[in-house]
DNA sequence: ATCGGCTCGCGCAA
DNA sequence: TGCGCGAAGCCGAT
């Protein structure tokens, strides 16, 4: 027993070898507050071997856009530096992971392979196909949940408050401090090169029209600086402000989280650390955790968390009973992504979304409630709210994302509400619900001023 | 400003 | 088997 039980999963038995043990990483960069990689130091000097660090970029990642791949980047060219300075070796690798990983583990001897953990297919995919071509012992690390997602759940849940007293239990276990990181003595028998960068980004195949925000630095250090700011001045009105899109409220800690560029764990130790206002703790902390670890129970359990087959079967009945209810506007993908609807607040909400790579989360809701009354169906309402939200979010193609589209559009975790056309039994927002909570002018003015 | 009804099903108490 | 209650609401009555 010790802080790693229920954490690791053994994807793959296998025959150990006498070489380096390495760290895949894929969901959790950051050096810091990092069970992925502290596992792999556990088992590295238990045996009395050498560890590193492996990155493989796929370089055309689900139509990632430029804006991601560039926060991504400059995070791993910051990861690289802050490894170094443990003496720990990075290796970068480019193409499909299979193929990529085998060849590393062959030609450098591997005798353990560790990974993070993550409930997206693609990943799960790409682990299967390299856990299919190698020999020796594959473990899974969940280094992104706080209460592991296998661990506080074994099945899908069925919304907030079935999980939420579940988190609550652990919490006491694994809502704790982390271990150091042990700084190694520099080895020659396991080095690595420095990463060539600028060859990595002319590698980089990706839509370079979406271009980069510079209202937020990417990378790990960054990522506590916001955070520090966070508590620092945000923190007494969050509970009071949160859901004011006008207000810059919110930690703006998303985009971090999703590259795990900071641990959701450090983020919570920090917050019970500062000791600042309850009711906004009690506030960031479901956020934080309980929406958060909801969503990786959603994707890790229902594999259509991306389609409407994921939808609870009263919300397919409903929207299913009103799909040929007559749509007064409907607009066409492109329309959407132009902002071009009839509705100045959604417009807003949307160039909100093309400038900045972060909509605010009260209108993330609304704005995918009316895709849903301006589309053909819920099914193009789905994909096309999921396409926007993948293409232009800094956060994109995170569980998150999937959840947040399939709550909004699909009724996931949420009640059955008074019927009406379109929406049928699905929670219905207006502009009128979105007046009585803020300014609307303002928030127009400032995104479609 | 505040309240109840809307509507379904999970999970716990009994 | 019954019952309370729920990720961010809406609407009409008071």
């Amino acid at each position: 027993m010790d802080e790693f039980n229920n954490r690791v999963t053994l994807l793959k038995e296998g025959s150990e070898s006498k070489g380096p043990v390495i760290y895949w990483m894929s969901r959790d960069q950051r050096v810091h507050d990092n069970y992925a990689l502290l596992y792999t130091q556990k088992l590295a000097q238990e045996r009395n071997r050498p560890f590193g660090v492996v990155f493989n970029l796929v370089t055309d990642f689900l139509n990632a856009s430029f804006r991601q791949y560039d926060f991504m980047v400059k995070g791993l060219e910051e990861l690289e530096k802050e490894l170094r300075v443990y003496n720990i070796p990075f290796f970068l690798l480019t193409g499909e992971p299979a193929e990529e990983l085998f060849r590393f583990i062959e030609s450098r001897h591997i005798s353990i392979l560790v990974t993070d953990f993550d409930p997206l297919r693609v990943k799960r995919k790409w682990k299967k196909e390299v856990g299919n071509r190698i020999q020796i012992p594959f473990h899974e690390v969940d280094a992104h949940n706080i209460i592991p997602c296998r661990y506080v759940s074994g099945k899908q849940e069925y919304a907030a408050h079935t999980l939420r007293p579940k988190i609550h239990k652990h919490l006491p276990e694994f809502l704790t401090e982390f271990p150091d990181l042990k700084k190694l003595k520099n080895t020659e028998a396991f080095s690595s090169d420095p990463v060539d960068w600028k060859s990595v980004h002319r590698e980089i195949n990706v839509d370079e029209k979406i271009g980069k925000v510079d209202w937020i630095k990417p990378g790990e250090y960054s990522a506590h600086q916001t955070l520090k700011e966070f508590l620092e001045e945000k923190f007494e009105n969050y509970a009071a402000d949160r859901n004011d899109p006008v207000k810059d409220a919110q930690s703006d800690l998303s985009p971090y989280l999703h590259f795990g560029q900071i641990s959701a764990q450090r983020a919570a130790l920090e917050v019970k650390k500062s000791g600042g206002n309850p009711e906004s703790e009690i506030a960031f902390l479901e956020e934080l955790i309980v929406r958060r670890e909801l969503s990786d129970n959603f994707c890790f359990y229902n594999n259509c968390y991306d389609s409407i087959n994921g939808f609870p079967e009263w919300a397919k009945v409903s929207l299913q009973h009103h799909k040929n209810d007559k749509r007064e506007h409907t607009y066409t993908l492109g329309q959407f992504e132009k902002a071009e609807t009839h509705e100045d607040l959604w417009n807003a909400a949307q160039k909100e979304l093309n400038a900045t790579g972060k909509m605010h989360g009260y209108m993330r809701m609304y704005w995918a409630k009316k895709i849903l009354e301006w589309t053909k169906t819920p099914g193009e309402a789905l994909s096309t709210a999921i396409y926007l939200n993948d293409k232009y979010e800094l956060d994109g193609r995170d569980p998150n994302g999937y959840t947040g589209c399939a709550w909004s559009i699909g009724g996931v975790h949420d009640r059955p509400w008074a019927e009406r056309e379109i929406f049928g039994k699905i929670r219905y927002m207006n502009r009128n619900g979105a007046k009585r909570k803020f300014d609307i002018a303002s928030y127009i003015q400032k995104h479609d001023g």
